[in-house]
DNA sequence: GCCAACGTTGGC
DNA sequence: GCCAACGTTGGC
């Protein structure tokens, strides 16, 4: 009997970063980057839930403005993180083995740079984006699933097409 | 397996 | 620079 594989449902994702350390500018001129040391299991698997192809925010966080500054796509799903296995790389993991890789990397693909940053005080303040994790004060973790619906209507502020 | 101490994240 | 909110570590 013939196997039909179910489309698998287009997920989306929220990931931070500071745009010292690496921006949507970095992105852009980069084409795309390995996302790696990230070292919080929350956020590693989640990461490892991610498919190529998903929508994906470009938070910038520690800045000014805080929000979101563009738009990204994974471009390759989660494979073993070699900066655990560096001693000479700050994300290195002394208690990490290479025969079980404890953190995980996905590639992710620039898509856009939006005109303006969507700061987290309009997140915030839109009762659209209600229950967004991002707007939750505390919320620490630096990938994060994003409804899709939530997600549209950050493009919609952003005044890009949606994804 | 509990939980206090400590470290980190990240908004303010 | 402060500190709330977490996550991790390690003593018991």
């Amino acid at each position: 009997m013939a196997t039909t594989k179910k489309p698998r449902r287009v997920r989306y994702w929220l990931m931070k970063s500071e745009p010292g350390v690496y921006g949507i500018d970095d992105l852009e001129r980069d084409g795309w980057t390995y996302w790696e040391g990230v070292r919080n299991y929350q956020a590693r698997n989640l990461m490892r839930e991610m498919k190529v192809g998903d929508p994906v925010l470009f938070y910038h966080s520690s800045t000014k403005p805080l929000g979101v500054a563009g738009l990204a796509r994974v471009k390759r799903e989660a494979y073993p993180d070699d900066t655990q296995f560096d001693p000479q790389s700050p994300y290195y993991d002394p208690k990490s083995v290479e025969s079980e890789p404890r953190w995980y990397r996905v590639d992710v693909e620039f898509v856009a740079r939006f005109e303006r940053v969507v700061t987290l005080a309009e997140l915030k303040a839109d009762p659209a984006l209600d229950g967004m994790l991002v707007t939750r004060r505390g919320q620490r973790l630096s990938v994060q699933p994003v409804e899709e619906r939530h997600f549209q209507r950050v493009l919609e502020l952003a005044g890009h097409p949606p994804a």
